[in-house]
DNA sequence: TCACGATGTGTGGTCTGACCACACTACACG
DNA sequence: CGTGTAGTGTGGTCAGACCACACATCGTGA
């Protein structure tokens, strides 16, 4: 019997998650209504509640209201869903210092693209590339612009397969846009810069095309932390 | 004006984050009760309490009853609190693959010891060293020894003084114990492993101190990818 | 005068019961 | 046989009521 001298909302989230190690519960299933899981766990309706929505927000269940089969507490376990809100409340509390989020980033992403040009079977770049002919189409905004700059490179990781680091990637997607954005008005000319990302993005798809594993992660470091540089010498 | 069609809880949330990246709320602030917030927010008392659950899981805040300066929900935004829970109800769910918690793993920490090898000003070992010394002090059961071994690695990250990347490889402790445990039956002999893993972190802060970056990388990927192959041979 | 204990006050934590909107189900009616 | 309407169960929300707790205050006693 576990210790009952915790908060009662944790109890449940205990009782979900012991559920979730133990095969009783899998992605797909549906939770028991919250009236049920009051009951059967000797605790009030809200703090079912409470566990509940911090299961909703870790992105481990999709809730909906109504009733049949999509309705309800369903697990999803979608990766990234909640280390998007994690991250992005962390940024915005001053818990993680810019530089920081760009190194990381630069960690992750040259471990990426150095999987997929290592990769013994070409990687599916489908969607990185529809991502940079939608950019190249027309004239965007600058937001527009980094926005499907911050997806090109998640798309990447997407590619990479590797579920742990994209799911990171996500989170550090609303920080990267957001620091990306600040940077913009220190350039020089936005046309140059943007023109010059879109040659460094091909640049980075047809090094791991060709498998140089060396030369792809050059291209991406230099394409992340010259961006960076560029935004931060005034 | 934002939409007022979210639910209640959400509302209280975008609020609260607003307030912090509208610099309103700080690190160290106490939040108002929730009985304030909600007649302030015009929402009913649970809403709030769920919006602050949310925050208090992901490690932005620290909630305390009674009274006094200590009482409260304040604002602490420690990194990777949030990321902890996160990474164990993903992996729980089976949202994650442990091969790919691996590699995040070899990525990350190839990235910090290399971070400390290569830093202009020694940095400061002493955290990592004491556990060290804690895991040869005396014989440890398995879990104990596993437990203080994840601890080490850690404190490497904390070394590093990546936030971000200690963040994250908080969030993969939990993760990382358990595939870790769950390998110890596959071992040939739990001794021989535990002593040589013992000989292994002794020799990579060794590469640190002696400010070879690269021995450091191949010392610490040897080190995390010999244990997983030698627990996944069977 | 000072130490100490009873009391007051405000906090989060929890439970209960009551609505609401919604979506699907089942049944009755044309 | 089709169709629409009432029923049922879901999450979402609110209001109010306690509780335990921790600090602040103030009185009382030494």
């Amino acid at each position: 019997m576990p210790a009952e001298d915790r908060r009662a909302w944790e109890s449940v989230l205990a009782h979900i998650e012991a559920d979730l190690l133990g095969g009783r519960l899998r992605p797909g299933d549906r939770l028991p209504g919250e009236r049920a899981l009051a009951v059967e766990l000797g605790v009030g309706r809200s703090s079912v509640r409470e566990a509940i929505r911090v299961l909703e927000v870790l992105g481990l269940i999709r809730t909906a209201t109504g009733s049949g089969p999509s309705a309800g507490a369903i697990i999803v376990a979608l990766p990234g869903g909640g280390m998007s809100a994690l991250m992005r409340l962390q940024v915005a509390a001053q818990g993680f210092p810019v530089a920081d989020v760009v190194k990381t980033r630069l960690v992750l992403e040259a471990s990426v693209v150095t999987e997929l040009a290592e990769a013994t079977d070409r990687p599916d770049l489908a969607g990185p590339e529809e991502l940079l002919d939608v950019m190249e189409a027309r004239e965007l905004t600058e937001a527009e612009f980094l926005a499907l700059d911050a997806q090109f490179h998640l798309a990447l990781a997407e590619a990479s397969g590797n579920q742990v680091v994209t799911a990171m990637m996500a989170g550090l997607r609303t920080a990267i846009e957001g620091y990306a954005r600040a940077g913009v008005p220190a350039l020089v000319s936005w046309p140059a810069t943007s023109a010059r990302l879109m040659l460094e993005h091909r640049g980075i798809l047809a090094t791991i095309t060709a498998a140089d594993a060396e030369a792809a992660r050059r291209a991406v470091q230099s394409h992340i932390s010259g961006y960076y540089a560029e935004t931060h010498l005034a």
